[in-house]
RNA sequence: UGUCCGAUGGUGUAACUGGCAACACAUCUGAUUCUGGAUCAGAAGAGUCUAGGUUCGAAACCUAGUCGGACAACCA
């Protein structure tokens, strides 16, 4: 019998397969060195959503085991690297809410030292100085199925090879005249170890270096070393790279160094967007997009522009779990995600998007009602705000209709209605253009419903939003959808690419018409808009041009009630 | 035709490592509500890619197959 076995109440949570790992590599006695992760992205681009799932992995891991993540750039190849891009990688990380401390380094900071790696497997008849071409090299290399052809350069002697190099470094070649390559095995069923290309001449400035190299290590010669040099012990990366580990174990076997353990997931794949960063470079490059940080963008950036919280991108990469598997993870997971942070967290405001003029006949003409309206019904400290009432008022033109099916709550002739946080009222009129459009419609009010409920506790079947027309302030409002219309744009048809399927209406520009409460908005500061959606205050405002973008609506049952019914 | 990896409701992830499949999202009901939001209660939905095998017992282990993905930059 064992009793000794956990008690049933205590929930085992469920963890994933590379924290399985870890947890068997701490339980083992052997390994007295505490947990140690790091994030490698190269300085080429900007951060996406599929980034934020291995920071929150890498940083995560560390947390969560009581250890440490590096934040390293592979800086490996001068040619496409920028600043720019290392000081976007830093912000975007730091906004996620991950701290590397004073732990920032560069693969460019090891070049001296990867340099003497490649003099050791140069010692030790394990790498050479090879002058074919890259064309030569690629044609040489065979196909998965058929076995390449050794480099007549293969045998170069030692000697040879290690001058041959050191005139490399000095800068006699011209770019592409002579590569370093490793010397494993041109027949290898694995393409990777059929004598790969370690170092090659740039002759280009680097952001770091400057013009001290002219040679640079490639990324497969240069990476598992500095997880080395780091003393990783748990190098996580992306399933692609699970073919270049026989390399990587290659060369730490070969140069007998600190071996960390590498292990592999499945990269993240959301519906309607693209996630490779050629792609999203060519989207900003074309203009398809206004920037890296469009909010339709599935960059950090983006995201942040667009009004998602660090919090709710790490719910998310929490939730959405790890494994090997390739996936394809439905957007309304991430939307689900920012809707319950904001739900708790944004203040409440009314705005009409799309207004028609209400007048209260029964109203006095210059009086102006004031009432309480709260904050934030999910969070009491946020307190209350007040609003004011007039006798001409905006409402949302879809919160009326003259003629309306039986299940329609909101506003129509004879019918009351509560203004939020106001007072009840009932239309009596409408008036129209020559065209037929609805331009005004005309109510009486009941003054003893003031604050939203009346005395004798009479039911009324719907609530909408509204705002004083004097009162209110206009605003512009983009209003942002989905990048793609198709699920997976990746997935494309004969003749066509991803671009084929961008959605022509992502971005609506409008004007709005808020509370003057929302005056004080600040860049970056998110609202309900009650009744519509979540929205923040992008940073194009200026002091006579107040500017929101749309987060994502609310979840709406009456379009869904309203599309069944056709 | 090679090597490596993977396969569990619509989607994603679990299943205490062999004891008759759970959680979240999405979907649908109903309750409640001064947001057709939120909240609460409930429902439906997979028998775990296929075929064999091991076992009292298989999603899990073995074998074969099927399907999907990765790999042939002097990119990372």
């Amino acid at each position: 019998m064992d009793n000794l076995k956990n008690t049933p109440e205590e929930k085992k949570v469920p963890i994933n397969f590379i924290h399985q790992i870890i947890e068997a590599y701490i339980d083992n006695k052997k390994n007295n060195r505490a947990v140690h992760t790091r994030f490698p992205p190269e300085p080429n681009g900007y951060l996406h959503i599929g980034h934020a799932k291995s920071i929150c992995l890498n940083f995560g891991t560390a947390q969560k085991y009581n250890g440490l993540c590096n934040l390293r750039f592979d800086d490996t190849n001068p040619a496409k690297e920028d600043v720019e891009y290392v000081d976007s990688i830093r912000e975007d990380v730091k906004w996620l809410g991950f701290d590397w401390g004073n732990r920032e380094y560069y693969a460019s900071d090891y070049f001296e030292q990867i340099y003497e790696y490649a003099i050791k497997l140069i010692n030790k008849g394990k790498a050479y100085v090879c002058d074919l071409t890259a064309e030569e090299i690629s044609e040489n290399r065979g196909t998965p199925t058929k076995a390449g052809i050794e480099s007549p350069y293969r045998d170069r002697s030692v000697d040879d090879n290690l001058s041959l190099f050191q005139r490399m470094r000095t800068g006699e070649f011209k770019d592409g005249e002579k590569v370093l390559r490793a010397k494993i095995d041109m027949a290898s069923p694995n393409m990777h170890m059929r004598d790969p290309v370690l170092y090659r001449i740039i002759h280009t400035d680097h952001h770091r270096t400057g013009n001290k190299w002219c040679i640079y290590p490639m990324y497969d010669f240069a990476h598992g070393q500095s997880d080395s040099i780091e003393k990783i012990t748990h190098s996580i990366c992306t399933l692609e790279f699970e073919v270049h580990r026989p390399l990587y174990d290659w060369f730490i076997k070969e140069l007998e160094i600190f071996a960390p353990q590498q292990i592999e997931f499945a990269r993240l794949n959301l519906t309607y967007t693209v996630m490779s960063k050629r792609k999203l470079l060519q989207m900003v490059q074309e203009k398809q997009v206004n920037g890296w940080d469009d909010p339709r963008m599935p960059t950090i950036c983006g995201l942040r522009r667009r009004g998602y919280t660090p919090e709710s991108i790490r719910n998310f990469a929490e939730i959405i779990g790890v494994a090997k598997r390739d996936n394809m993870i439905d957007v309304a997971l991430l939307e689900h995600c920012i809707r319950e942070d904001l739900n708790k967290k944004a203040q409440r405001v009314m705005a009409v998007l799309n207004p028609l003029k209400v007048i209260i006949d029964n109203f006095p003409d210059n009086l102006i009602e004031e009432t309480d309206a709260i904050n934030n019904p999910e969070d009491e400290k946020m307190g209350k705000r007040k609003v004011l009432f007039s006798k001409e008022l905006f409402i949302e033109r879809e919160d009326f209709m003259e003629d309306p099916p039986k299940n329609y709550y909101r506003l129509s002739p004879g019918k009351e209605v509560r203004l939020r946080y106001a007072f009840y009222i009932k239309c009596v009129n409408v008036v129209k253009n020559l065209l037929g459009e609805i331009i005004e419609v005309h109510c009486t009010y009941d003054p003893e419903t003031k604050g939203g409920s009346s005395p004798d506790k009479r039911k009324v079947q719907g609530t909408i939003h509204w705002v004083s027309a004097k009162h209110a302030i206009e605003t512009e409002i983009r209003l942002y959808d989905r990048l793609f219309t198709k699920e997976n744009p990746d997935d494309v048809e004969e003749g066509k690419d991803f671009k084929s399927y961008l959605n022509t209406d992502s971005l609506k520009i409008i004007k709005g018409k808020i509370e003057p409460f929302i005056k004080t908005a600040k860049v970056g500061e998110k609202f309900q808009f009650e009744r519509i959606g979540y929205f923040c205050a992008d940073k194009d405002t200026t002091e006579n041009n107040l500017i929101f973008n749309r987060t994502l609506t609310l979840k709406d049952s009456w379009t869904k009630e309203e599309k069944k019914n056709k």
